[in-house]
DNA sequence: ACTGTGCGTATCATATATGATACGGGAGGG
DNA sequence: CCCTCCCGTATCATATATGATACGCACAGT
Protein backbone atom coordinates (compact mmCIF):
# COMPACT_ATOMS: atom_id res chain seq x y z
CA UNK A 1 0.00 0.00 0.00
CA UNK A 2 1.43 3.27 -1.28
CA UNK A 3 1.16 6.77 0.60
CA UNK A 4 1.38 8.95 -1.44
CA UNK A 5 2.39 11.92 1.00
CA UNK A 6 5.26 9.78 1.76
CA UNK A 7 5.93 8.95 -1.85
CA UNK A 8 6.46 12.98 -2.81
CA UNK A 9 8.60 13.42 0.34
CA UNK A 10 10.69 10.44 -1.09
CA UNK A 11 10.93 11.49 -4.35
CA UNK A 12 11.85 15.35 -3.42
CA UNK A 13 14.69 13.56 -1.27
CA UNK A 14 16.25 11.95 -4.64
CA UNK A 15 15.79 14.97 -6.48
CA UNK A 16 17.63 16.70 -3.81
CA UNK A 17 20.34 14.38 -3.25
CA UNK A 18 21.28 13.88 -6.90
CA UNK A 19 21.15 17.61 -7.77
CA UNK A 20 24.17 17.99 -4.88
CA UNK A 21 25.68 14.96 -5.33
CA UNK A 22 26.33 16.50 -9.06
CA UNK A 23 27.57 19.78 -7.27
CA UNK A 24 24.71 21.86 -9.07
CA UNK A 25 22.90 24.97 -7.74
CA UNK A 26 18.85 25.06 -7.05
CA UNK A 27 19.31 27.86 -9.75
CA UNK A 28 21.32 25.75 -12.60
CA UNK A 29 18.88 22.91 -12.01
CA UNK A 30 15.62 25.60 -12.51
CA UNK A 31 17.13 27.23 -15.62
CA UNK A 32 18.06 24.43 -16.98
CA UNK A 33 14.12 22.71 -16.56
CA UNK A 34 12.76 25.90 -17.26
CA UNK A 35 11.08 25.91 -13.77
CA UNK A 36 11.05 28.74 -11.44
CA UNK A 37 13.30 28.32 -9.06
CA UNK A 38 10.92 29.18 -6.05
CA UNK A 39 8.77 26.64 -7.40
CA UNK A 40 11.97 23.79 -7.20
CA UNK A 41 12.76 24.86 -3.82
CA UNK A 42 9.07 24.12 -2.86
CA UNK A 43 9.35 20.95 -4.77
CA UNK A 44 12.24 19.26 -3.37
CA UNK A 45 11.03 20.67 0.27
CA UNK A 46 8.38 18.22 -0.28
CA UNK A 47 5.73 20.34 0.15
CA UNK A 48 3.99 20.27 -3.75
CA UNK A 49 2.11 17.34 -5.24
CA UNK A 50 4.53 17.29 -8.74
CA UNK A 51 3.20 16.24 -12.09
CA UNK A 52 4.82 13.64 -14.68
CA UNK A 53 5.71 16.68 -16.59
CA UNK A 54 8.04 18.63 -13.84
CA UNK A 55 9.24 15.26 -12.96
CA UNK A 56 10.53 14.28 -16.22
CA UNK A 57 11.17 18.03 -16.88
CA UNK A 58 13.97 17.79 -13.53
CA UNK A 59 15.28 14.30 -14.58
CA UNK A 60 16.17 15.77 -17.97
CA UNK A 61 18.32 18.93 -16.62
CA UNK A 62 19.49 16.09 -13.84
CA UNK A 63 20.34 14.04 -16.88
CA UNK A 64 18.62 10.65 -15.23
CA UNK A 65 16.43 8.40 -15.82
CA UNK A 66 12.88 8.65 -14.80
CA UNK A 67 13.51 5.29 -12.50
CA UNK A 68 16.23 6.78 -10.58
CA UNK A 69 13.71 9.25 -9.18
CA UNK A 70 10.49 7.34 -8.93
CA UNK A 71 10.87 3.89 -7.39
CA UNK B 1 16.38 12.49 -22.81
CA UNK B 2 12.84 12.26 -21.71
CA UNK B 3 9.64 13.54 -23.63
CA UNK B 4 6.74 13.91 -21.07
CA UNK B 5 4.40 13.87 -23.54
CA UNK B 6 5.74 10.70 -24.55
CA UNK B 7 6.18 9.26 -20.62
CA UNK B 8 2.48 9.94 -19.90
CA UNK B 9 0.98 8.25 -22.67
CA UNK B 10 3.15 5.05 -21.63
CA UNK B 11 1.77 5.02 -18.15
CA UNK B 12 -1.58 5.51 -19.58
CA UNK B 13 -1.11 2.59 -21.59
CA UNK B 14 0.90 0.63 -19.00
CA UNK B 15 -2.07 1.38 -16.46
CA UNK B 16 -5.02 -0.02 -18.76
CA UNK B 17 -2.86 -2.84 -19.69
CA UNK B 18 -2.76 -4.11 -15.78
CA UNK B 19 -6.12 -2.86 -15.27
CA UNK B 20 -7.81 -5.20 -18.40
CA UNK B 21 -5.10 -7.84 -17.19
CA UNK B 22 -6.65 -8.08 -14.16
CA UNK B 23 -10.47 -7.85 -15.42
CA UNK B 24 -11.49 -4.85 -13.85
CA UNK B 25 -13.59 -2.37 -15.17
CA UNK B 26 -12.51 1.36 -15.13
CA UNK B 27 -15.85 2.08 -12.81
CA UNK B 28 -14.20 -0.42 -10.56
CA UNK B 29 -10.67 0.63 -10.39
CA UNK B 30 -12.11 4.40 -10.59
CA UNK B 31 -14.57 3.58 -7.46
CA UNK B 32 -11.45 1.40 -5.13
CA UNK B 33 -9.49 4.86 -5.76
CA UNK B 34 -11.94 7.24 -4.73
CA UNK B 35 -11.25 9.06 -8.47
CA UNK B 36 -14.16 10.16 -10.83
CA UNK B 37 -14.66 7.41 -13.82
CA UNK B 38 -14.64 10.00 -16.06
CA UNK B 39 -10.87 10.94 -15.13
CA UNK B 40 -10.06 7.88 -14.91
CA UNK B 41 -10.92 7.04 -18.65
CA UNK B 42 -9.34 11.02 -19.52
CA UNK B 43 -6.58 9.11 -17.82
CA UNK B 44 -6.13 6.32 -19.55
CA UNK B 45 -6.47 7.83 -23.01
CA UNK B 46 -3.09 9.68 -22.08
CA UNK B 47 -4.94 13.12 -22.20
CA UNK B 48 -3.90 14.64 -18.84
CA UNK B 49 -0.65 15.30 -17.17
CA UNK B 50 -1.22 13.47 -13.78
CA UNK B 51 0.24 13.89 -10.45
CA UNK B 52 2.13 12.00 -8.44
CA UNK B 53 -0.79 11.52 -5.88
CA UNK B 54 -3.26 10.17 -8.34
CA UNK B 55 -0.56 7.49 -10.11
CA UNK B 56 0.04 6.19 -6.27
CA UNK B 57 -4.20 6.32 -5.79
CA UNK B 58 -4.54 4.24 -9.07
CA UNK B 59 -1.59 2.05 -8.44
CA UNK B 60 -3.08 1.32 -5.07
CA UNK B 61 -6.36 0.47 -6.47
CA UNK B 62 -4.43 -1.79 -9.19
CA UNK B 63 -2.37 -3.20 -6.21
CA UNK B 64 0.58 -3.07 -8.08
CA UNK B 65 3.67 -1.02 -7.07
CA UNK B 66 4.84 2.05 -8.81
CA UNK B 67 7.76 0.94 -10.31
CA UNK B 68 5.38 -1.04 -12.69
CA UNK B 69 3.21 2.11 -13.96
CA UNK B 70 6.77 4.53 -13.97
CA UNK B 71 9.78 2.76 -15.87
C1' DA C 1 -37.69 -3.30 -29.00
C1' DC C 2 -36.28 -2.36 -24.45
C1' DT C 3 -33.13 -2.24 -20.47
C1' DG C 4 -28.88 -2.13 -18.06
C1' DT C 5 -23.94 -1.67 -18.06
C1' DG C 6 -19.42 0.01 -19.45
C1' DC C 7 -16.91 3.30 -21.89
C1' DG C 8 -15.54 7.69 -24.09
C1' DT C 9 -16.12 12.38 -24.13
C1' DA C 10 -17.75 17.22 -23.35
C1' DT C 11 -18.58 20.99 -20.21
C1' DC C 12 -18.31 23.69 -16.12
C1' DA C 13 -16.73 24.45 -11.26
C1' DT C 14 -13.17 23.90 -7.96
C1' DA C 15 -8.74 22.78 -6.12
C1' DT C 16 -4.06 23.15 -6.65
C1' DA C 17 0.58 23.07 -9.25
C1' DT C 18 3.28 26.34 -11.22
C1' DG C 19 4.92 31.17 -12.69
C1' DA C 20 6.29 35.50 -11.08
C1' DT C 21 7.96 38.44 -7.78
C1' DA C 22 9.73 39.95 -3.41
C1' DC C 23 11.97 39.64 1.10
C1' DG C 24 15.28 37.88 4.59
C1' DG C 25 19.20 35.19 6.05
C1' DG C 26 23.63 32.63 5.74
C1' DA C 27 28.27 32.10 3.64
C1' DG C 28 32.18 33.87 1.50
C1' DG C 29 35.10 37.62 -0.72
C1' DG C 30 36.36 42.33 -1.28
C1' DC D 1 31.32 46.76 6.69
C1' DC D 2 29.64 46.13 2.05
C1' DC D 3 28.67 43.26 -1.79
C1' DT D 4 27.39 38.90 -4.27
C1' DC D 5 25.53 34.31 -4.47
C1' DC D 6 22.55 30.75 -3.03
C1' DC D 7 18.73 29.27 -0.63
C1' DG D 8 14.15 29.13 1.71
C1' DT D 9 9.84 31.04 1.93
C1' DA D 10 5.63 33.96 1.30
C1' DT D 11 2.17 35.97 -1.68
C1' DC D 12 -0.59 36.57 -5.67
C1' DA D 13 -1.89 35.44 -10.54
C1' DT D 14 -2.44 31.97 -13.94
C1' DA D 15 -2.70 27.46 -15.93
C1' DT D 16 -4.42 23.08 -15.48
C1' DA D 17 -5.65 18.55 -12.96
C1' DT D 18 -9.54 16.85 -10.98
C1' DG D 19 -14.61 16.60 -9.42
C1' DA D 20 -19.16 16.57 -10.95
C1' DT D 21 -22.55 15.94 -14.21
C1' DA D 22 -24.55 14.85 -18.61
C1' DC D 23 -24.93 12.80 -23.20
C1' DG D 24 -24.27 9.32 -26.86
C1' DC D 25 -22.80 4.81 -28.38
C1' DA D 26 -21.82 -0.22 -28.32
C1' DC D 27 -23.00 -4.54 -26.48
C1' DA D 28 -25.40 -8.23 -24.10
C1' DG D 29 -29.49 -10.09 -22.15
C1' DT D 30 -34.43 -10.50 -22.00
Amino acid sequence: MINYQTEIRHIAARMKKIRTGKGLSVQEVAYRCDIERSNLSRIEAGRTNLTIKTICLICNALNVPLSEVVK
